[in-house]
DNA sequence: CAGCCTCGAGTTCC
DNA sequence: CTCGAGGCTG
């Protein structure tokens, strides 16, 4: 069985760290001569990796040995030398923490915020699997606990990795601080070979309470609520502290297992309580839909009884073979969901509205609020979305129902979105204050005074800077360094931020040219002088001695007036970055070592990293996938440009139609105007080819076409584009999916009907296993299933000599 | 052509 | 985490 997507390595796994005794038992002269071995190994594996540039040991493994050394540190205060790898400046805590990927994905659940929701999701099951509504389906009820998740993996019985979600591919190695907590058993006895037991560390409402007196009287800080103090504590560095708190642990799922835990999901939480692992007592099993709502009201009733906190209820089909079938979205499971309670709200004031300016120019308002206590958190920020949330309409000027318009000074009712995202439910109008006025949206970029312009149809207004435009530049760059993009430690979005404030970098491929600067002690890009610019209004200028004062004086700088802001950035570009206050030898080489490492980058994070509209994360690894190389991509891209032109005339054609048929009261003629901007301007046929390619890519459709195209084609941001390519040393096609699988890289066709599972989960599988799904039989369909009642897409299959097999054929082919 | 599903973009707090 | 919208399916 296993939904296991075991794509990756267990954890762990190379790394015995966890043969050797706890730190906690280690004589003093065990730990002096472990210490003098762990910093060998360290010291070898950092001139492996920064002087010959091959690594010895994966990144994995090296922090397991650093966060061994730190813990024996701890441990032993006096065995720290002062040149101990540990000692490495500007190393923020969290990186002591070895990172750890999971064997088995440790997903999100879906959020059900009412009873329709949790109807959809049992009519959407039901769907997927093939049932009637009547058919019985059993599913289990449980309360979702307030804490935060965690791995544990037991290895012939012994605990031998804790690990934090993380990102939920890679988390947090945490196992000398689980080891600390009473309810995590350290050894089981007839426990599976490989055992990944999954749950929930949390803290009881009296033991934060205690908790929290403690901390007051030692002066220690406090905390927010009991799942902050919870998180704190499991990724406390030392785990002393962390066996100072009072945490729990709920065991409700699993990861990696070398035998099944049970048929259903209530026999393996049994299997999980047999074993020793704390389960919540109010688990049960539920017949249907409805079943579920009533365990949903109980729950929420013994909430405030229960002595710990809970945000809803988690539903899963009981039937753990079902949710093999079921399988998983690509982040959360199909066979669960999460009923939330309703979310705590709070009044407070509306002090002001601002605009905040994103990457793509996107003009988002944010309020400003009194601060105030909801759910346990301080807010005092919520999202106002966009010009029509403000105003109380919607996109076509209608009034949103019970919308009201929000006006700065309102009272204003706030909860917290998913017990996440401050946002405005209500206004009280009796409070409002006389002399308030609608709020006017700005129609200028209030960062760079280009106009800022909405789309018809859009819901934001964006501003048309560009480039030119400093919020764009920044958010752009941050883009480009965040995780999923090139991930650049010791260069995140606040040093990219204060880099581009200083004009030590303007676009990506500055980023790679910024060690050579440093070294020939010129940093900026442009004179001191020339990056300030010429004359300013007074305001502006005070705008700016405020701006750099701040940005200045953590490095060591103190700026008085306008005239000290110039001979401040020229001291700082002739400084190297070594010697500024906050960043030492070590810290500096850290960041070139990654940048020079990051010259070799997966064509997928390349295109996600260049930011452009509509190009996520998954589009970017398809465009990848597709072309493999990056000269292939920019080619069919300059090679689809007249189509593009084309096909945004067709659309300006439609529209222009669209407006003449509204005035004069006629239905518009849609196809002739297209077919009429088309004649005008044909499209030669590679173009057209280059087109069809670009939009036959799975999930790329004109639109994303269309995008790609436009910043491809925009001279200042290709060569902006060239630039960074010519920089970098390698681009990494992506790895063909799933070789090893029969059907990888095949177009495969379902026709006719499927007996032994629906078209749904067949098509999942097939995606899964490599392959390309599509719904028209062509030359290019490599392989037809058929089932009873194909029709005419089996007959065109046998003309054009196509494979076609049948359900059991297929069954067999992907070994199910 | 109309729903449905997924992806992308923006946002908060610690 | 949510909302809007792009793309695919039927």
């Amino acid at each position: 069985m296993g939904h296991a997507i075991a794509v990756l390595p267990p954890c762990g796994r190379s790394q015995p760290v966890s043969d050797r005794p706890d730190v906690a038992s280690l004589t003093h002269a065990a730990a002096a001569e472990e210490v003098a071995r762990l910093t060998r190994a360290l010291r070898e594996a950092n001139r492996a990796y920064y002087v010959e540039d091959s690594p010895e040991i994966t990144d994995a493994d090296y922090d397991a040995l650093k966060r061994r050394l730190v813990a024996i540190e701890t441990r032993f205060p006096d065995l720290r030398a002062p040149d101990s790898p540990t000692r490495e400046v500007g190393a923020p805590p969290s990186e002591a923490f070895a990172k750890v990927r999971h064997a088995v994905r440790m997903l999100s659940l879906e959020n059900a915020f009412g009873e329709q929701d949790v109807r959809d999701f049992d009519a959407r099951i039901r769907r997927y699997l093939n049932l009637g509504p009547e058919a019985h389906l059993a599913y289990t009820a449980e309360p979702k606990i307030d804490g935060l998740s965690l791995s544990l993996r037991y290895e012939k019985g012994v605990l031998v990795l804790a690990a934090t979600r993380g990102d939920g591919e890679t988390g947090e190695n945490v196992t000398e601080n689980a080891r600390t907590i009473r309810d995590i058993p350290a050894r089981l006895t007839e426990a599976p070979a490989v055992l990944e037991v999954r749950g929930e560390v949390y803290m009881s409402h009296a033991d934060f309470a205690a908790l929290n007196e403690r901390q007051a009287a030692i002066g220690g800080k406090t905390f927010a609520n009991p799942r902050n103090a919870a998180a704190g504590s499991l990724r406390q560095l030392d785990p002393g502290v962390t066996a100072q708190r009072p945490l729990r642990f709920f065991a409700y799922a699993w990861g990696e297992l070398s035998e099944p835990l049970g048929r259903t999901q209530m026999q393996a939480v049994a299997r999980l309580a047999a074993l020793g692992f704390q389960v919540n007592p109010l688990t049960r099993e539920c017949d249907g839909v409805e079943a579920l709502l009533s365990a949903w009201a109980e729950i929420e009733q013994r909430r405030a009884t229960l002595g710990y906190d809970i945000d809803g209820v988690v539903y899963k089909v009981n039937d753990l073979a079902l949710q093999a079938r079921l399988g998983f979205r690509s982040t959360t499971p199909r066979w669960a969901i999460a009923h939330k309670f309703p979310a705590e709200t709070a009044w407070t004031r509306l002090e002001r509205i601002e605009i905040q300016v994103g990457r793509t120019g996107a003009l988002s308002p944010v309020a400003r609020l009194m601060p105030v206590t909801v759910g346990g958190v301080v807010v005092s920020n919520a999202t106002l979305h966009n010009e029509d949330y403000i105003a109380g309409r919607d996109a076509q000027g209608k009034p949103i129902r019970g919308g009201k318009d929000i006006r700065e000074g309102d009272w204003v009712k706030v909860y917290r979105a998913g017990d996440v995202i401050p946002k405005i439910a209500d206004v009280d109008l009796s409070r409002r204050p006389a002399d308030a006025a609608p709020y006017r949206f700005p129609e200028a970029c209030p960062v760079c005074g280009s106009p800022a312009i909405r789309e018809e149809g859009d819901s934001v207004r964006r501003c048309t800077g560009g480039l030119i435009c400093p919020a764009q530049a920044v958010e752009k760059l941050r883009h480009f360094v965040s995780r999923p993009a090139f991930d650049i430690e010791g260069l995140g979005a606040k040093q990219v931020e204060l880099f581009y404030r200083l004009n030590w970098i303007a676009e990506p491929a500055d980023i790679f040219t910024l060690e050579a600067r440093d070294r020939a002690g010129a940093k900026m890009l442009s004179a001191p002088e020339a990056f300030l610019g010429a004359e300013r209004s007074v305001e502006r200028l005070e705008a700016l001695v405020a701006e750099y004062r701040e940005l200045l004086a953590p490095l060591g700088l103190e700026i008085a007036g306008f005239d000290q802001i110039g001979p401040a950035l020229a001291a700082l570009d002739r400084t190297p970055l070594a010697e500024i206050r906050g960043w030492g030898e070590t810290s500096v080489r850290n960041l070139f070592a990654a940048i020079e490492r990051r010259r070799e980058i997966g064509l997928g994070r390349l295109i996600f990293a260049l930011g452009i509209r509509h190009v996520g994360e998954v589009a970017a690894q398809e465009l990848a996938r597709h072309f493999r190389q990056w000269p292939d991509l920019a080619a069919c891209l300059d090679a689809a440009r007249p189509a593009a032109q084309a096909h945004r005339r067709a659309q300006q054609a439609e529209e222009a139609e669209r407006r003449r048929a509204r005035d004069e009261g006629r239905r518009p003629r849609l196809a002739e105007a297209r077919e009429r901007a088309r004649a005008e301007a044909p499209v030669p046929p590679q173009a057209a080819a280059a087109w069809s390619e670009l939009t036959a890519i799975d999930g790329i459709g004109p639109v994303l076409a269309l995008s790609l195209s436009d910043a491809f084609s925009n001279p200042p941001e290709r060569a902006a584009f060239d630039r960074l390519v010519g920089r970098l040393q390698r681009i990494v096609p992506p790895e063909a999916v799933a070789a090893e699988s029969p059907i990888a890289g095949k177009t495969i066709v379902f026709t006719g009907a499927l007996e032994k599972m629906t078209r749904d989960e067949a098509k999942a599988r097939a995606k899964a296993l490599g392959a390309k799904v599509t719904d028209s039989v062509s030359a290019k369909t490599d392989l037809v299933v058929a089932g009873p009642g194909a029709g005419s897409k089996a007959r065109k299959a046998a003309e054009l000599g196509i494979e076609t097999i049948d359900e059991d054929a297929w069954l067999a082919l992907i070994g199910s």
